[in-house]
DNA sequence: TTTTACCCTTAAACTAGTTTAAGAAATTAA
DNA sequence: TTAATTTCTTAAACTAGTTTAAGGGTAAAA
């Protein structure tokens, strides 16, 4: 069954039955992606949901000067889409992108919305995966807003000691807002003990 | 009818029947807050969702040092509440404070899930609330790693322009993540059309 | 109406983070 | 297995933002 992973997390957090299951089965498509592989690019319109099943995924903008800058990583079990192209069905400014090769579960927006109405239990689970994450980002700004950049790295590597170990420091400078020159610096003072 | 701001907000994303108002209505409180009260510090459990009628509150974290820094404003039609607090319902970091004389409804925890078994839509509703909320975070987040100081606040006063003019510098720049003094100079340096 | 508290500004010295450049180490492709 | 590319590191010169300190303006409280 290729929607098991998918059913696994949902059932962390509401029970579902055979039927519901059937039902969202025939609604998803699951794929393999080689490494750096995109499945989104700036002016595209979003139009799946996207689960990690296996590997790691990155949004980033990029900025009027053209640099990149990443905004979140979604490793297995994670969720990843631009929710702004998404809601709108309107053109986005994000790309997303394979950092490993990976695989992953896609629900298209028509889907999503005739599960919606099929399974009323996907609201409130949408809005309790929505809030959990919103608080993430809030606790993120809060990093942004009153720490230093090494204050910032150890709060990431402490919280998500998977994705630290796993990702290139060039990915994590660009997630913690710092040049990967300057993160080369604080890695030696941290290990330094300073 | 006091829950009427309330029940205007929510039908902004779907109508509501007669019956579904009048249950609302008897679950939600209402009350008049004086500049610089407090409805939640660090410590408390946050039992409420809040609503702004009126005013404008402001959502603060403390840091190791004792500095504040905000995480957030909310004025009129605007949602405000520690979501990590309220959740596990557990002591939370935040502290929530008025800034101006301000008018709030409140949804007391038991009232909410109470409120969501009954009206379903709810669930749904508060689920794009909170989505639309995400998306401003993620806004937020990019410019903190992508901008300067100065890009930051242009931006702020572009999106918020009625919170922008209304609000003290200080509170600005602690939103900003910089001090009121670095926030005079760039204030300066855009009147001098740098 | 006077005082107090808050809010904003300016400037000089300082610190955190960037940029540029060059080379070493590790991965990936051929 | 070697060549090519990406990733990581170090260091020096630079720029963005902080700190400290002092003073002026304005709103609120007594």
């Amino acid at each position: 069954m290729k929607a098991k992973p998918l059913i696994e997390h949902f059932e962390t957090y509401l029970p579902f039955e055979e039927a519901e299951i059937s039902l969202i089965e025939s609604r998803i498509s699951r794929r393999k992606l080689k490494r750096r592989e995109y499945i989104m690019t700036t002016g595209d319109i979003c139009r799946h949901y996207t689960f990690v099943v296996k590997g790691v995924l990155r949004l980033y903008g990029i900025d009027p000067t053209g640099k990149e800058h990443n905004i979140l990583f979604a490793a297995e079990n994670d969720w990843i889409a631009d929710i702004t192209s998404f809601h709108d069905t309107k053109p986005g400014k994000s790309n997303i992108q394979t950092i490993e090769p990976s695989e992953i579960i896609q629900i298209a927006q028509q889907d999503l919305y005739h599960l919606y109405i099929n399974i009323p239990k996907l609201d409130r689970i949408f809005k309790v995966i929505t809030e959990e994450k919103y608080v993430e980002l809030q606790n993120r700004v809060f990093q942004n807003i009153s720490s230093t950049a090494q204050q910032r790295y150890s709060y990431f590597y402490e919280k998500y000691p998977h994705l630290a170990s796993r990702l290139p420091n060039t990915q994590i400078a660009s997630y913690l807002g710092i040049t990967p020159e300057f993160l080369s610096m604080i890695r030696k003072e941290i290990i330094l003990g300073k």
